[in-house]
DNA sequence: TATTGTTATACTCTATAACTATA
DNA sequence: TATAGTTATAGAGTATAACAATA
C-alpha cells in the first residue's frame, strides 16, 4: 500500500554509494579492532569459503597476483594463514586459513554492529526481496556462487 | 506469489559484500578511465553537490584530515578542484570543483556501464521499494543529506 | 587553549615489468 | 612457449605526531 514515491536512476546510484559506503565503513572499522586492513579481512573473508591459489585470490580480490604476495606474507607472519603446495601442479601455492584465521574472521563479522543491527529491521519478506532485487542488479556468480 | 526462499541475515551480508565489489569495481574502473584513482573520484563525487572545507572533506570521506592535503594536491594539479580562502575563518580553505572537475565526475557516473545496466532491470515499483529497504538497513543522513 | 590545514614519517595497497621455477 | 608466484620499483592511500597560523 505505500505509494512508490518515484525514484530514479540518479536517486539509487547515490543511495547505493552511500549504503555500500556504510558497509565498508563498517567492514574497515571491525577489520581495524583486529589489527588488519580491509584488503586482508576480505582475503580472510574468501579465504573462508576453502583454500585457494595465490592466482584465483588475486583473481577474487580484484588486484594484480603481485599485490597477493605481500597481502598473504603479512598475514601468514600474524599466524592466520598459511600457504601449501598443490600436489598436482608445484607452480601452485594453495592459501589455507589457519584455526586463528577462521576465529578473526569470524570475530570481525560478528563485531559488524551497525550493518547486522540495520539488517535485523527486516522481517523475512523483506530480507526475502531485499536479497532478490541486488541480485539482480548485481547480477553476480554466473557459477553456483 | 515468488515464495521466500528463506534468507538469512548472513547471506544477505554475504550479497552486501558482492554487490559492494561489483559497485566498487565499476566506480574505479570508471575512475581509472579518467586515469583517477578511486579516493580522487569520491572526492570529485562529494564536491558535486557544493564546495567543501578540507576538514569536512576529510569527515566526509572516512579519513584523516593529513591524506585530504595530498588527494586535493593531486586534483588541484589537475585543474579539477581549487582551494579558496574562506571569508569568515582565515584557517579555513573552501574546495571548489572547477568545471573541469564537474565534467569529470559526470563522465565517471556515466561510464559506471555495469551499475546502471543493473538498475535498468527495475521498475518504478521495485525501484522504490529497493530505496525503502536501502534506508532503512543503513539509516543514512540524520542530517538533510 | 582549541582548531585548521600542512608537513614529516612509516606502512600498506596498487600496477608494471622482469625474474624463477615449473608446465 | 606459457603459466604461477615472486621481486623490484614507483606512485598513491592511510594514520600518527608535530607544527604554524588563526580563532
Amino acid at each position: 500500500m505505500p505509494g512508490h514515491p518515484r525514484v530514479d536512476t540518479g536517486q539509487l546510484m547515490e543511495l547505493l554509494s552511500v549504503s555500500l559506503g556504510a558497509y565498508y565503513g563498517d567492514f574497515t572499522a571491525a577489520a581495524a579492532d583486529q589489527r588488519l586492513t580491509a584488503s586482508q579481512a576480505k582475503t580472510l573473508s574468501v579465504l573462508r569459503r576453502g583454500p585457494a591459489a595465490m592466482r584465483a585470490l588475486a583473481g577474487t580480490l580484484a588486484c594484480d597476483a603481485s599485490n597477493m604476495t605481500g597481502i598473504v606474507d603479512r598475514l601468514e607472519k600474524r599466524g592466520l594463514v598459511r600457504r601449501e603446495a598443490s600436489p598436482g601442479d608445484r607452480r601452485v601455492k594453495n592459501v589455507v586459513l589457519t584455526p586463528e584465521g577462521e576465529r578473526t574472521i569470524d570475530a570481525i563479522r560478528a563485531s559488524m554492529h551497525a550493518t547486522t543491527a540495520g539488517l535485523a529491521t527486516l522481517d523475512a519478506e523483506e530480507r526475502a526481496t531485499l536479497h532478490a532485487l541486488l541480485s539482480r542488479v548485481f547480477a553476480p556468480t554466473p557459477e553456483g556462487d
